[in-house]
DNA sequence: TCTCGTGTTTCTTG
DNA sequence: TCAAGAAACACGAG
């Protein structure tokens, strides 16, 4: 499910635990989400450190304690929460920090999601090698270009999902960028068309921002005039011109787009 | 019982 | 050497 806008949902769902010390760490050291770390490493450093604050960046989060680093990635199924007291976690919760009185569970039935650790306050190489924020300045329509000249004859659907140049944008969100912008998903973009590459930039801006502020913010349904909530299954209407939606797997993912709007 | 999936990495092919 | 596609990972939902 994570997306930008989820992670950014998720990544507050922590908020709870910001100043506190945690006194225990709870792991199942053998879970995928591990590989390439730790665990009893992160374990004793987590224990008796301070969370300090989160960030989000993309798809990846970035929790900074007063001893250490954890990164998370959420794959396919990753969620957190938070709960008061010290309930016992499911089979699922892989990673649990508790202090005094509340307990942080990151849970992922599919273990497609990662944990990173890194044990000092120094910013670890992970999250100092991200790609410019799709909302920045540094995304900028000459990169875009560049980018889209290299991969020239990759499907433009396959394209937006690379997470080095779209830090953030998943299955749905690319499917709407581009239904937005009235391309076709199967069809790679010539680099030589500035004005649709314009156009391309400032539409995965927008649909940046409007996830943030509905599905981010709050995990609110986005509108039915958005592509999103017609998306899911076979016999869906445009929204914008009320013709059949069509689906068919493309760069290996589920795309969905109105062929009468984006050709 | 079978198929599918809001993701990433690794392997294979060209 | 690089780009593009397929397979693999693991589980729950329909």
């Amino acid at each position: 499910m994570p997306e930008l806008a989820e992670v950014e949902f998720f990544r507050r769902q922590w908020d709870p635990g910001i100043g506190k010390k945690i006194l225990r760490v709870e792991l199942h050291p053998g879970a995928r989400i591990f590989r390439g770390t730790n665990p009893p490493a992160l374990q004793k450093l987590l224990e008796g450190a301070t969370l300090i604050e989160s960030m989000a960046h993309g798809k990846q989060m970035a929790f900074r304690f007063s001893s250490a680093w954890l990164g998370l990635h959420l794959g396919m199924t990753g969620e957190l929460r938070a709960q008061s007291g010290h309930p016992s976690g499911d089979r699922h919760d892989h990673l649990i920090l508790r202090w005094k009185s509340g307990s942080l569970f990151f849970r992922d039935p599919r273990l497609f999601g990662r944990i990173r650790f890194h044990p000092s306050t120094t910013i670890p190489e992970w999250w100092a090698d991200r790609p410019p924020n799709l909302l920045s300045p540094s995304f900028t329509i000459t990169k875009l270009t560049e980018y889209l000249k290299r991969r020239k004859n990759a499907p433009l659907k396959a394209t937006l999902l690379q997470q080095e140049q779209f830090p953030g944008i998943g299955n749905w969100m690319a499917d709407e960028i581009l239904w937005r912008c009235q391309l076709p998903p199967h069809l790679p973009l010539s680099a030589t068309d500035t004005a649709t590459i314009a156009k391309l930039r400032r539409i995965i801006r927008e649909v940046c921002r409007d996830a943030l502020r509905v599905v981010g913010a709050s995990w609110s349904d986005p509108p039915a005039h958005w592509l999103f909530p017609h998306r899911w299954k076979n016999g869906g209407t445009c929204p914008r011109c009320r013709q059949p939606l069509k689906r068919k797997k493309i760069g290996g993912r589920t795309t969905c787009w109105c062929p009468a709007c984006q050709k």
